[in-house]
DNA sequence: AAACAAGTATCATAATATAATACTTCGCCA
DNA sequence: TGGCGAAGTATTATATTATGATACTTGTTT
C-alpha cells in the first residue's frame, strides 16, 4: 500500500495481497465471490483469481462447488488453537476463569489489550446472551470496555491522558459514551476504585465490571471482565456479589502472584 | 510443494510460503527465531527474513524486539472471530450449549467433521481441566473421539467401513484403542444407540459422550459432546444423567428441528 | 433463447521474489 | 575486557514468477 512497503526489497507484495484477501472477510462478509474480493479488496480480477485459488489449495478458504464463493475454513480455527499455547496468560487464567464463572453463575471473559482496543481472548458464557459476546476474539475500542478502562487505569497519569484523547471512540449503542471527559471521570474513577464498571456502552441494558490484570511493574495489560444484565442486576449489587471474587481472581492470575 | 501447484499459473508460490511460516507455528512451538523458521519451513533464510517481515508488517505476526523472535498476534484470534461468523451452526447452536452446559454443570463441546478429523468449535468447559481440553480450533483424529464416531454413525455402511479403514489414528495416552476392528464395533453400537461413548482415548480417566448434529439428510456433520471424569462417573450414570439433556440438544441444534 | 454476468484459462511482458553475499549486532567464553 | 561465532540485517544482480489484458466457458436471468 503505502510506497515505504513497496520499494522496501525485503516486503512480499503477493503475501501482503494474500492476506489481504484474507481481511476481505468480516462479521458481516462471511462469504464472498471472486468478484467481491476484487472489490472488496482493491486488487485486480485476475489477481484475485490466483490468491483465492491459492488459498483454497492451501486449505485457507473452502469453496463451496455450487456458488463458487469462498468462506474461512476450519483453519481459521486453528490459527486461534496456536495463539491459545502462544499466549502465557491464556493458560496461567484459564483455571480460575472457570473456577470464577462457576462461582458467579455469571458470563466471565478476559480481555488484552491490543492497540487501542481490547481484544476478548477467553469467554466463559454462562446465560444466553448477544451472539458476538459469546465468541473469542472480538476487538472493541478499549476507551468504550470496562476491560479497557480497567487496564488503562493502571497506566500512569500522562499516558492516560494520550490515551483518552487520542484512541478511537465508535458508537455502537444510543448510550455508547462519545463524550472524551466523560471517559476520562470513568478511568479516574477506576484509579481510584481498582475496578473499572460500565454500562450500557456496547450492548443496551448490559453492565461490566472489570478489574485489571496487573504485570509485576504494576502496569496491565489485560483484565477479568464479568458483563451482567441491567435488569437483574445493579451497580451497588455488583460491586457486593461480584467485585471481590472478581478481584481475587485477577489478582491470582497478575504474574508474580503465588502459584496456584 | 508438488509440481502441479507450482506450475501452475493460477498459484502464488509467495503466499504459499508465507502461509507456510505461518504454520511453523505449534502448540510445541509458540515462539520462533528467523534461523529456527528457516529449518521448520525448509526455505532458504532470506525468503523467511522477507516473508516473516513481511507477516510482522502485516500484522500476522509479533516480534519481540528483545529477542527478536516472532509469535502469532492478536489476528491469529481475530480470525477465530470472524469464522464464527461465518459457520451458521454455531450461531444456532451457541445458546442451547451454553444451556445445557449450565443444566449438567459439566463441560460441553461441539466439534465439527474436518476430513478425518473432528475440530472443537465451541467449548464450555465447567469443571478446571487439562488446558487443551479448554481451547477450541482443537484438532483430534476423528477415530478416536466419541463425537468423530456419533458423526460416522450416521454415514452409510460403506462409507463408516472406508473411514475405519483409512482414517489415521494417533496414540494420545497407553488407553487409546488402535485397533481398528474395535473401532468399528463401537461405532456399529454408536449406530444402534444414536449416540458414542468413549474413554481414555485422549486424556486419562476422562470419558466423553456425544451425539449427533444431523442434516435434513441425517447425516451428521457436527456433534455435541460431554466430557466428564471417570472418577465421579460410570458409563451407566452418564447415560442416565447426561444422556438425554445432550440428545434433546443435539437434536435441536440439528437444522430442520423447529427453531428455539 | 438470447444476453449478460460471473467464473475460468492462456500468455507475453515486466515487475518482483530470489539467494548469494556482505555487513552489523549480540551473546558467550577465555 | 576483548574477540569469536552465531544470529539478525541489508544490498544487489539475476531470472523466476506474478501480472493483467484478453479470450473462453458456464450458468443465470428475462
Amino acid at each position: 500500500m503505502s510506497t515505504e512497503k513497496r520499494q522496501n526489497t525485503l516486503f512480499v507484495g503477493a503475501l501482503a495481497k494474500g492476506l489481504r484477501v484474507l481481511r476481505a472477510f468480516d462479521e458481516t462478509h462471511t462469504e464472498l465471490s471472486l468478484t467481491e474480493l476484487a472489490a472488496r479488496t482493491g486488487l485486480d480480477k485476475s489477481a484475485v483469481q490466483r490468491l483465492a485459488n491459492t488459498l483454497h489449495l492451501e486449505g485457507m478458504l473452502d469453496k463451496d462447488p455450487a456458488t463458487r464463493r469462498f468462506r474461512p475454513s476450519h483453519a481459521w480455527l486453528q490459527m486461534a488453537y496456536v495463539y491459545y499455547w502462544s499466549d502465557p496468560l491464556v493458560a496461567r487464567a484459564m483455571p480460575r476463569l472457570i473456577e470464577l464463572s462457576q462461582q458467579l453463575g455469571e458470563t466471565v471473559n478476559m480481555a488484552e489489550l491490543s492497540g487501542d482496543h481490547i481484544i476478548y481472548v477467553s469467554r466463559l458464557p454462562c446465560k444466553r446472551t448477544h451472539f458476538a459476546a459469546s465468541v473469542v476474539g472480538r476487538r472493541l475500542p478499549a476507551l468504550s470496555t470496562s476491560a479497557g478502562r480497567a487496564i488503562l487505569s493502571t497506566f500512569p497519569a500522562d499516558e492516560r491522558a494520550a490515551a483518552v484523547e487520542q484512541w478511537m471512540l465508535a458508537r455502537h449503542t444510543p448510550h455508547t459514551t462519545m463524550d472524551r471527559s466523560e471517559i476520562a471521570a470513568a478511568i479516574e474513577e477506576a484509579v481510584q476504585q481498582g475496578y473499572a464498571v460500565s454500562r450500557d456502552q456496547m450492548i443496551l441494558n448490559e453492565m461490566a465490571i472489570a478489574a485489571p490484570i496487573c504485570g509485576p511493574d504494576g502496569r496491565a495489560f489485560a483484565a477479568v471482565q464479568c458483563s451482567v444484565s441491567a435488569h437483574s442486576w445493579t451497580a451497588d449489587k455488583i460491586r457486593r456479589n461480584i467485585l471481590p471474587a472478581l478481584q481475587d481472581t485477577a489478582n491470582a492470575i497478575s504474574p508474580g502472584a503465588s502459584r496456584s
